[in-house]
DNA sequence: AAAGTATTTAGAAATATTTCTAAATATAAG
DNA sequence: CTTATATTTAGAAATATTTCTAAATACTTT
């Protein structure tokens, strides 16, 4: 069930925060985690969280895991936002 | 913070279908939870998270409340999402 | 005014989420 | 092969969310 992994996964704001930081390219999750005032173990657990729901994709380069942006799934949920505002009708007010 | 509300919001399937049964129209609080097997609190439960988030509008006739959608809202997060999008230049990839 | 219907609020229990520290993996460099 | 750097995993604590039952509000109808 992917499709509520990605509302959850955007639900929190450290991790949209994330997916901001990676619309112009890939980092690291140390780039990343120096973002922020947390832990490292902290910004994994998010980052396998944005993974899960395929907002973000992994390369591995020697020691180093680049995060990267999926959008392909960014468009589902704005199809599914259009649904919510198109069967809009005529608004039945009661 | 209404922006991070609406992502909340947004993140229960519950709340999700609730949105999705107003499209063509307002119900009352009681039809709304007749479509589902909870108990009619935990339904003004999630209500009142959706009308926190100022994603449905309620308005009161005799000892009815009906619900109604706030496609503004939605505008919002469409945005955000197109943002994301939209930033990715050529895509960095290391 | 009393009783009935619709909805919300309060409080509690169950579950899920977020965060940390410490330990484990993986790869690189000396 | 040992040490160093980057990241993840495990386990635990703190907090937040979801759901229920029972009680409280609100308005209607008799």
């Amino acid at each position: 069930m992917a499709f509520a992994d990605t509302f959850k996964a955007l639900s929190d704001p450290v991790r949209r925060e994330i997916l901001m930081m990676l619309r112009h390219g890939s980092l690291s999750a140390g780039e990343i985690a120096g973002q922020f005032d947390m832990t490292g173990a902290t910004i994994s657990y998010h980052l396998s969280i944005l993974k899960k729901a395929e907002l973000v994709r992994e390369t591995k380069v020697k020691n180093y895991v680049y995060y990267g942006l999926n959008t392909s799934v960014v468009e589902e949920i704005m199809l599914w936002l259009s649904e919510l505002k198109g069967g809009n009708e005529d608004d039945k007010e009661v």
